[in-house]
DNA sequence: GTGAAAGCGCTAACAT
DNA sequence: ATGTTAGCGCTTTCAC
C-alpha cells in the first residue's frame, strides 16, 4: 500500500528518529540543539543536515519538563477596550519577543471574580512571571498576595496594592494632571472645573492632586463645586458636563482627566451653545489617536504607553533572571501637547 | 538554620508527594485528579484532602507530554493600534476561556517578515491551532500554506489566502459599503465621493464595489475623480480629502471607508469651510467608540468585532477537537448606525 | 567527543 | 478498586 510519502510514515519526528538516522546517540542530538561545544565538527553537520531534512522541530514541551522553563509569561488585562492598556500590552508583546518569550493572554473583560481562577491557570502552565495591566480597581486582592508570597514575579502597569510592595510601572499622574492645569491657568483662566475618573483609581488621585498642585502654585483654592466625577467613558464625559452646565457655576476652563472624556464633555458644551475653545478651554489626557483630529483638536497630555509595556516587560524578565535584583515604584513623565483646544480666556468674559 | 517553614521544606509537590502523604499510588492519585469513575469514596475523599492541604498544583506542562495537548492557542495579529482587531481579540479571548483554552500572543507590529518565525516558535510550543486577526496584505504567504499543509487548524478574521481554501470569518463588507452609499443617496446626492483604504485590501475592494452597486441601483455610474486612497488612519483621511477639495470637483457626500478617515476628512472640510453636514454629508465605517461623541455624530457601519473573534475562536476549536469538520466563509452583516454626519442634500446647492 | 542510564511529572495499558 | 510497568521527548549525569 503505497501513500503519498509525506502522510504514509507519519512517525512523529523526535530526537530518537534524528539520531538514528544521523548514527548518533539522541545525547548528541541534544547537544547540537543546545550549540554545545563538545561535538565534533563532521557530527554537528552530519546532525544538523538531518534536522533540516526531516524536518526537525524540537518539542519545547518535553524541554519544559525537564528544565522547567517555559519562557512564557502571564499577561492578565482587564479591558481591551481601554486604549491605554492595549497599547501597553502592544509595548509588553514586543520586548518579550526580543527576549525569547511569550506571552499567554488572561482577559477578565468586566469578570474580575474570575482572576484567581485565572491565576491558577497559569501557574499551572507554568509561566514564569506575570504581568498585570489593568487597573487596581478590586478590593480584593489575597489571590495576588499569595502570588508573590509563592514567590512568582509580578509586575504591574499603573496597578497598586495597599499592602504589598510591588514592582509598578506607572507615568507620573500628579505631574501630568499638574501640567495639564497649569497650561490652562497660564491661559489666564482662573476658573478651572475638573472631570474626574472613578473614584477609588490611584491615577484619579494623582491627576486631582496634580491639579490641586497647579491651583495652589497660582494662588488659587480647589472648588469642589467645579469636580464632577465620570467613569473614563465618552458618555460619562458627556454626562458630567451636563451636570457641570445644570449648577450654572461660573468656569472657562476644563481639565478631563481623559480624552474620551474631554471628547464627551465638548460635544454637551456644543450642544449648549458654548464654543471651544472661545468660550471654554478644554485640557484631555493620554493623547489618543483621535485627539489631533476631533473638533477641535485635543490639548492634552501624552502617555508613553508602549514604553510603559516594554518597561515592564523588561523588569519582570530581569526579576524572573535575576531573582532579587528589583523592587519598586518606576514613573515615567507624560508630555504635554497643545493643540486647539485651550486658548487665553476671553477678556469680556 | 531554621528558615521559614514555607521556604524550608521545598520538596515540589508533585503527584508522588500527594500520593505518599495519602498512602496510594501515583496512579490513583491520577484518577481522582481526573475524575475517573474507579475509584473508592473513601479513597478518593483522603486524596482530595491531601490535595488541598499540600496545595497542590498538577504540573500542565507534564499532562501536555504524555496527552499531547496543550489546551492552547497561537494568536496572530499585526498591530494592536488597530480597532477592529482588538476588538476581535477581546471576543476571542473571552470565547477562548469558555472552552478552557489559553490564547498565546504573537504580534508582528510592524514586522511581517517575523511570521514565519512566530509559526514555528508557536508550533513548537505545541498550539492546537491558530487564529490569523490580521489582515491579508502581505504577498508571501508560504509559511502559511506550509501550515495547513501539515495540517494545523487555522481559522482567520478578514484574512484571504489567493490560492488556499481557509476557514474565514469576516464581516460582509460588499453589503456594508452599500447600506452606507444608500443612506447617503437615500438623502438625496448625487455626487458622492469615497476615501478608500489601501489598496490589496479585500475589504477596500469589497466596500467599493458595495459603493458601485448602491450607484448603480440609483442609475449613478462611478466617477474616478470622486476617488480617493487613504491608508485608514486619521491623517491619511485629512490628506484625502485636501487631495479631493484641490481637484475641485463637485461633491455633496463622501463616503470613507473606516471611521478614523472619516474623521480625519470632516477636519480637512472644517478647516476649508465647508460644514458637515450642511455643506457635506459624511458616512463612515466600524463604529468606533468616538463615532458617537465627535463634533457631528458620525453615520456608520457597525461591525459585530467582538462576535467575529468569538465566533471564528469557536470554529477552530471546533476544527481542533472534530477534526474535518469545517471549512469555508462565515460572512457576518454590519449595521447602519444614523448620527448627525448625513442629511438630505441642500436644495440650493 | 560520544553513549547509556535515569528521570522530569504525569497517564495509558495492563495487571491483580 | 488499586497498583505496576512503561513511556511521552527531552536533558542531566556519569561513564568510557
Amino acid at each position: 500500500m503505497t501513500v503519498s510519502r509525506d502522510k504514509s510514515a507519519r512517525e512523529k519526528i523526535t530526537i530518537k528518529r534524528v539520531a538514528r538516522e544521523a548514527a548518533v546517540s539522541t545525547q548528541t542530538v541534544s547537544r547540537v540543539l543546545n550549540d554545545r561545544p563538545d561535538v565534533a565538527p563532521e557530527t554537528r553537520q552530519r546532525v544538523q543536515e538531518v534536522m533540516e531534512r526531516l524536518n526537525y522541530q524540537p518539542n519545547a514541551i518535553a524541554r519544559s519538563l525537564v528544565s522547567s522553563r517555559t519562557r512564557t509569561l502571564g499577561l492578565l488585562t482587564a479591558d481591551f477596550s481601554d486604549y491605554f492598556f492595549t497599547q501597553v500590552i502592544a509595548g509588553a508583546e514586543v520586548e518579550a519577543r526580543k527576549h525569547d518569550y511569550f506571552f499567554m493572554l488572561g482577559s477578565t473583560e468586566r469578570n474580575p471574580q474570575d482572576e484567581p481562577e485565572y491565576l491558577r491557570l497559569l501557574t499551572e502552565r507554568h509561566v514564569e512571571g506575570i504581568l498585570f495591566a489593568r487597573p487596581s480597581t478590586e478590593p480584593d486582592n489575597r489571590h495576588l498576595s499569595k502570588l508573590l508570597g509563592d514567590g512568582v514575579p509580578v509586575v504591574t502597569t499603573a496597578y497598586y496594592l495597599p499592602d504589598e510592595t510591588l514592582t509598578v510601572v506607572d507615568v507620573d499622574n500628579v505631574d501630568g494632571g499638574q501640567q495639564a492645569t497649569r497650561c490652562l491657568l497660564e491661559y489666564g483662566h482662573q476658573r478651572v472645573a475638573m472631570i474626574t475618573g472613578p473614584t477609588g483609581w490611584r491615577s484619579v488621585k494623582d491627576r486631582a492632586k496634580g491639579y490641586g498642585r497647579a491651583l495652589e502654585e497660582a494662588g488659587l483654592a480647589v472648588d469642589p463645586g467645579l469636580i464632577v466625577e465620570g467613569d473614563w467613558s465618552y458618555e460619562s464625559g458627556y454626562q458630567a458636563m451636563l451636570a457641570l452646565l445644570a449648577r450654572r457655576v461660573a468656569f472657562t476652563a476644563l481639565f478631563a482627566q481623559n480624552d474620551r472624556m474631554a471628547i464627551g464633555a465638548i460635544r454637551a458644551l456644543s450642544e449648549a451653545g458654548r464654543r471651544v475653545p472661545q468660550d471654554v478651554s478644554v485640557a484631555g489626557y493620554d493623547d489618543i489617536p483621535v485627539a489631533g483630529y476631533c473638533t477641535p483638536p485635543l490639548t492634552t497630555i501624552r502617555q508613553p504607553m508602549q514604553e510603559l509595556g516594554a518597561l515592564a516587560t523588561r523588569l519582570l524578565i530581569q526579576a524572573i533572571e535575576k531573582p532579587g535584583s528589583i523592587r519598586g515604584e518606576v514613573l515615567l513623565k507624560g508630555e504635554l501637547v497643545r493643540r486647539d483646544s485651550c486658548t487665553v480666556v476671553d477678556a469680556a468674559e
